[in-house]
DNA sequence: CGCTCATTTGACGCATGTCAACGCGCGTGG
DNA sequence: CCACGCGCGTTGACATGCGTCAAATGAGCG
């Protein structure tokens, strides 16, 4: 499963001031002497699809930092029963949340970089960094939020609900970060999606299948979204 | 709904000191200085059983910590759906998770104690108790695993698994906190059990009688719960 | 051009939701 | 002290939405 021999460890070189998530990731608080002795500790990595960064259960000794690609958190069952407790973009940590031991596997979708720490020595540079850590106090408060609304999405919606859902969000998030936000690209597959919003890959085919009938969207491809209807989306993601 | 205006706001005159929990709340690490600093801006406010704390989409303007009694997070869809986000016990913290607002409601479900802080000067406090704020991140990391374990829960267990892994989380935090981990005391009614788990009231009612059945717990009243196979409840919880 | 895997579509059944009735415990008032 | 009503929980009958299984279609890639 977890292919961690073949990555390839880049030799880092003053890397974070050309680093593509320079201004949004929790290290765009330092300043050029902090950020010299984070990036001292630090390790840049590649992975290929499928591969994982880590594996649930794990003993957690790095922090990583996505810088390009897209991977998604995987908690498994047995009967093989997977959840997918979120999607992670470039600018996210990932390995923050830890009880002694990964809480969850962090897998590649696309190829992906990270930038890795580690932990202990991410922590203990961290109390030399107050607005650092701030910044991160904050994140979390973020992502609790979002898991707040994903379990309200999980308990209580309809599928429909939760397709419009997981697509207006994507949307939101597209145009946040200046791209058309009314077209996506799905890195992940229907499998991934159905994992995440707690359905079958039929039932979000399906799904997929009505809203391109009733013209809220468009599918060209089984990847690419063009929501014709913003409103009408928004709407749908909380049907009475 | 939200009855803020008969609450008792008490005067506090060294209070933390006699705190009840004093020993697990995020102020644990403060020394005596440090906490008088806290104390000096904070109230003590009581909440009887449905009254909120704050309500879903509210100018977060307090951050509050749970001393005494229990309280369910809300959040609520159209249609009357409601999802229960989270229970918060003594110790506590509320508010935390923003998004400029509350993210959602906060209800008393007994009578219970809080302790009231603003939130910006919190704030502002905490970027001088360095060891508060790095509490603080570790608690928000352990709720945003306990977070992803819920989605779990939602996304994929069966209405018994999840009964189940209900029960079983409640048996080990009675055990942490020194009470005996076979007897619980279910503070909340069967329709806050279903809106957490995502089931209805009829199916959590089922599902209590099966286990009772099966005779793996025995009800003593509708609010006690002994647990007689431990070890069958926890394989319940991830059953195959 | 053809293979393979992902996705879609269809048929079917069951688990869980819905609707309704009943029971029980508790507080209130006669 | 008992009768009553109300809220909460349980139980039963029924319906249906979504999962399961199976087959067809289509997209991507060598």
């Amino acid at each position: 499963m977890n292919q961690h021999s073949n990555v390839r460890i880049i030799p880092r070189a003053g890397l974070c001031e050309t680093c593509k998530v320079r201004e949004i990731a929790a290290c765009s608080v330092l300043d050029k002497d902090e950020l010299a002795r984070l990036e001292a500790v630090s390790k840049t990595r590649t992975f290929e699809p499928g591969q994982a960064i880590f594996d649930e259960g794990e003993d957690p000794r790095f922090i990583y930092n996505l810088t390009e690609g897209t991977i998604r958190l995987v908690k498994l069952l047995p009967n093989g029963r997977r959840q997918i407790v979120g999607f992670n973009f470039p600018g996210d940590m990932m390995g923050l949340a830890t009880h002694g031991f990964y809480t969850c596997s962090a897998e590649a979708i696309t190829p992906i970089k990270v930038c890795q720490f580690p932990r202990q020595q991410l922590l203990d540079l961290l109390e030399t960094f107050p607005s650092m850590k701030t910044r991160l106090l904050n994140i979390a408060a973020d992502e609790l939020s979002e898991a707040q609304e994903q379990m309200l999405l999980l308990g209580r919606k309809s599928p429909i609900e939760k397709v419009a859902s997981f697509l207006y969000r994507l949307c939101q998030e597209s145009g946040r970060t200046g791209d058309s936000e009314n077209e996506i690209d799905l890195v992940m597959g229907r499998s991934d999606i159905a994992d995440y919003l707690g359905l079958t890959i039929e039932t979000v085919s399906r799904t997929f299948t009505k809203l391109r009938n009733d013209e809220v969207i468009t599918l060209e491809g089984n990847h690419h979204v063009i929501v014709n209807d913003m409103d009408h989306l928004e709407d749908i993601t909380e049907e009475v």
